[in-house]
Order: C-alpha cells, then structure tokens, then sequence
DNA sequence: CCAGCAAATGCAATCGATTGCGCTAATATA
DNA sequence: TATATTAGCGCAATCGATTGCATTTGCTGG
C-alpha cells in the first residue's frame, strides 16, 4: 500500500544503457535520436510502466500546460457550459483546466487572479464579476506575458482578447420579434449599466424601438439584480407604476421567470396579454408555462471559441498580434411566451 | 512587455546577504531562523514583488497542492454544485481544483484518471461514470497512496470512502409522502440498475409500498436514460399499457419533467389525478407548472464534505484509517406537483 | 579561560526532466 | 588517404525551492 516505486527516466536508461539524457529525446521524438533506440526507450518506459512527470517537465522549460478560469459562479449552467467547451478543447491538447469562482466579488476576483500565477498556469480565461470596475489586477498576468482571454462578460477598457456574443443583435431581434408579434409596450429589465453585455443589450432594445417607430420610454427600462427575486420586483414595480406595458425583454432568465410568476399571479394571460422573452437559454426556460423565449448563447460554442483563441496565441508565441475579438452569432429562440400570431 | 525578471529566491537572498537555505526556512517560518532575519526575508520578498514558484515547490517535496475532480458532466447543476462546494473548501486550504468530464464514457474516465495521475494531483475525487462497471483503473491512484474519493455515483466494490446522501430514506420519505397523499398506484422511474443510487432509490421506494401493506408491482418501475426523453416514452409505455398508475416518483428531475409534460399534453390534472416526485432539485423544479416535489441532494454540502475528507486523509498520512462512508441527509422538498391534501 | 551546547545560517544534494555543447565514430568529399 | 560532415549520444548545468548535515557564532557554566 505504501509502495512508493517512483519510476523515472533514469529507470528506463538504466535498463537499457543509455543516460537520461537521450531517453529523455527519445520520448520527445528528437530527430537526433535513431529510431531504434527511440524504440527500444519506448518499450522500456511501457514495459517499466513509466509516467512522466509534468511538473519536473513544467519547471524545466516554464510551462504547466494548465489553464486556469474564473467565472462567476461554476454552478449556473451557462458558465458550467463554457467550462465544458473550454475543458473540451484544452484537454483534447493535453492541456489541464483549473477553475475559480469570484462570487462577483471584486476582492475574490483579485485574489484568484494572484493564485492563478502562483500557480503558473500558462493562460488564464475569465468572465468578469458584476463589481469589477477597476482592472489592475490584470496588468500583472499582462505584463508576465501570459495569454489571457475575457469571454461573455468583458471590458473595453483593456487591450485583452475577448469573445462575446453578438448581444446587440440578439437584443435587436428579440424587440424586433415581440414588435412583429405586435407588442408595443415592450419594457425592459436590465442590470447595472457598468457591464458592456447589458448595455449592449439595452442598446439593441432601443435600437429595434426606433427602427419601428417607437419612441423610447425610458420608464419602462427597470434596473435589478437580474435574479428571480429582481425580475418579480421589477415587475411588481411597473405595475404599480401603471404604465400599461404589453410585454418585457428581459437580458437575464432568471428575472422573466420573476416576470412570469408575478404576471400569472394577477392572472394576466401570457402572451395573449404580455409577451415575455428571457436571455441566456438557462435549461429551465423550455419547463414553464408557457415555455419562455430566449437567446441562446451557445455557451460551450464560446467555451470553446476561448480555448482556440488561447492555443493561438501561444501557437505564434512573441508576436503580439493586435487585439482579436471574437463575435459569436447568438440565436433567438421563440417559444410560447412571446407567440400570439400563430 | 516581454519583460521577464523571473524573481526567485536567490534574488531576495542577495538582496538581504544570505543564502536561499535561509530565505526559503524564513519564507515557511522555520523555527531555527531568527525572527530578525524573518522579518528582513518578508519585507524584501515583498519589496521585490517575490512570488513563490509552487512548481519548484512541488518537485522537490512532491506535493502539488492540487486536487483532481471527475464529473459526468460539469453543465449539470448538481455537479457543477458539488464542483462549487469542493472549490470553496480546498481553495480556502490553499489547494486548487482541476475539472474533468467523463461523459459518462468508460474510456474517457479511465485516461482521465490516468492524466490526472500524469498531472501529479494530491488528491482524487469522483462520481462514477453510469457505463463504468470495472474499476481497475483506480488501482493506480490507490496504489500510489493518492487520497481517493468517491461521491453521490459510487460503488462498494473497492474500499474507497465516500460521500453519499441517504438515497434509501430520501427514496422512502418521497414515496411515504405520495401514500400520505393518497396515491395508492405509485410507478417508479429508474435508470440502469448497476449504479447503486438507483438501486437504493428503488429500495426505499418499495419498502415504502411495502410499509404501507401495498403490493410491490415490478410492472410500475421503469427503466429509462433518465433524461427529459426518457421521462416521456417512461410515461407514454406507462399509459400504453393501461396500468392505472396514480403518481411517478423518478429518480431523476429531468425525467419528471417528461412525464409532466406527456401527462400535461393529455389534459391530466397534476396533482389532482397523478402526482409527481423528481430528484435532485434541479433549479427548474421550482418554475415549472406546478412546481415539481423533489429531493434535494445538497450537492454544495456533498462537495465540501469530500474535500473534507480530503483534507483528514491527507492529514494523518500514512495511518491509513478504515473505509470512511460519509452519508447526508436530503430533503423532501414538497411542492404542487404533489399536494393533493391541502 | 575553555569546553560544551544551542542558536542561526550556510553548503550542497535533490526532486525529474530538459538542453546546449562536446565528443566519438561513421560516412562523405576531395 | 586525409579531412570535413553528420549522425547519435553523453556530460553537466539548469529550472526554483527544499532540507539533512555541517559550520559558525555566541553564550553558559565550571
């Protein structure tokens, strides 16, 4: 049980009479070792079921091959699912996935991104939290040289690469959908303006009111936290406020669920009286009743769009290309919620 | 920007005029350092911007502070709530977590642990992919010593600890409350029953039965993927073959969630002709119509208390205790899907 | 005043793999 | 046949931190 048989390459270049030396090229298959003691090396390391050991590799040339991310929260399944993209890609090239969580904690985001180094990890993928308005944090992992990459919720303000989706647009077809459908009061449930997706959001909301004609209340645009709590206030508060909206944009799902339930508790008859579309395609959108419209943001798409964005950068390693910013199409998905011409 | 002043040791030990010996005992509080010198090592590794390389560390005294988790699939609620547990514990321990997804696929569990192996973690933990029915490539990890544990999909085939919730009474409990109810022709979904949550879901729901002086009726239980497609054709052969069955207790939310949706296309009343129990407490329960009853498997908890294990394994290394089975309690969560008795 | 001991630090090996440089022998060129 | 090449491999340093053992310095007690 406590066999501790650490089996190296000295092992195997013992065995067959070599130093460590060239068993060490033969396992990297360098064009000066000859192919029959490449063979003999490689049979020998099965033979004496040798693993090498990545972290003397790793502290050799300076490169763990693990990447690590910061999300949110890891229990939310559009950033479980960009996880799942970016653990796909990366490990289909022998490379390790580290996770961290912020909580959209400033200070916990600051501190992950210090650990990260500490953990050498060559590329680092993170989401930004709610409350990170301030990005020193990130000059380090910029200045060490260390591949780094923003998805979904990013900033400007920083020469990083990103990938997001198309979140004008999608908000665009969304309005311009509820409007097809002949809504004409559309509000909006939107989350603090500091964020580039929800003022992108907001943006393409206001955008498609304006292509059709509409004027733009801006009464009708409700701040919240963006939970099911924030939508069920946001919706009590319109309400109250009388201002006869006929139907919502939500750039979250979770606040049209809070929409939702609001709505059928006066009884209002969804979508015949208010039509409702949600954001981020969260699994639960599809189980309602009705079953809620929303944008799909092809998460594990993005997941992936990341890690590729990453191997690139670090496949033309010091040429420091300019700033790539990827943008992924987003897909609007109608379902009952927001379909009263059938 | 490619500015690379690798700061080690040596550097803060020239800085003050001592040798890394001293610098790396002052750095882990060794207590044959003098506090002076302490005190003089800190504030120049500071001053420098000193960042320890846990690489070197880990080479030398082979520790590497890493902790290798396998899941089915992180994009799944439950597990990406036990990722989140288990992170929030080790991170807080100085340790960080690496994510792999088996896929429930045999052979992408089997390299997996054979790249954790590769990436040296300290630790393992893992819920067992549905199709894995052999276990030997887990001699390995124990044969190496390497703290192994086991969560919610474990087997008693090796003498691993692990940390369950107490499917039996939770199955019992649900089961119990649908004959409180009044439901008299309970059916039971279940998946392959080589994975031992299953079995034990099944067990408590027929002792139940049997509690109550019902007949246990093989016929109500059926085999299904347990996803929302299972769910339906579970339901669509239930009702095909006439049985007369007067609520569902699934081992899976999602197949609950077919079954909602089939019974709800045929206008049957829930709860008032068939009740409904899931199992999970998947966040969409809560939205659909009626909210679904489920068992809440307390995936954060279960998270934290396998890295706490963890961490008492590691702890008195080298006494290696008996096999520790960590079991929690779930909770009936009881909603409409289910109250007929008001 | 000196042996004796403890406190504080230095020395050097080590963890395992990688790699620039050098050496040897074989093949090629003149 | 003598020299230039090149293939194939060994030597030894290196990555950065750790640690057993040795050494130095300072202090105590006799």
């Amino acid at each position: 049980m406590k066999k501790k048989e650490k089996i190296t390459i000295h092992d195997i270049a013992m065995e067959i009479g070599v130093t460590a030396s060239t068993v060490s090229r033969a396992l990297n298959n360098h064009p000066r070792i000859s192919p029959a003691t490449k063979k003999m090396v490689l049979e020998a390391a099965k033979a004496i079921n040798y693993k090498p050991n990545r972290i003397a590799a790793a502290l050799r040339h300076g490169k763990s091959k693990l990447i690590g991310i910061i999300v949110p929260t890891i229990n939310r399944n559009f950033f479980s699912s960009i996880v799942r993209g970016i653990e796909e890609y990366a490990n289909a090239r022998d490379y390790k996935v580290m996770i961290s969580q912020s909580y959209d904690d400033y200070r916990k985001e600051v501190e992950t991104i210090d650990a990260l180094l500490d953990a050498r990890v060559d590329g680092i993928m993170v989401s930004l939290g709610k409350n990170t308005h301030s990005y020193a944090h990130f000059d380090a992992v910029l200045q060490k040289g260390i591949p780094l990459v923003f998805f979904d919720r990013t900033t400007d303000e920083l020469t990083v690469n990103q990938v997001v989706i198309d979140d004008f647009a999608s908000a665009y077809q969304a309005t311009h959908h509820l409007l097809d459908q002949g809504y004409r009061h559309i509000a909006h449930f939107t989350s603090h303006m500091k964020i580039k997706i929800y003022l992108e959001r907001l943006r393409g909301y206001s955008q498609a009111l304006r292509d059709y004609g509409i004027p733009f209340d801006e009464r009708l645009v409700v701040e919240s936290n963006m939970q099911l709590d924030g939508g069920q206030e946001s919706t009590r508060f319109l309400l109250e406020q009388g201002l006869g909206f006929d139907a919502i944009f939500s750039a979250s799902d979770y606040a049209i669920v809070g929409a939702l339930q609001e709505l059928k508790k006066i009884q209002v008859k969804i979508p015949q009286e208010v039509g409702l579309i949600g954001f981020s395609n969260e699994p639960f959108t599809e189980f309602t009743e009705p079953a809620l419209s929303t944008v799909d943001q092809k998460a594990i798409a993005m997941g992936q769009t990341s890690a590729a964005l990453f191997f690139e950068m670090i496949a033309d390693d010091g040429k420091p290309k300019a700033m790539v910013k990827k943008t992924l199409d987003a897909n609007l998905i109608i379902r009952s919620s927001s379909s009263r011409i059938s």
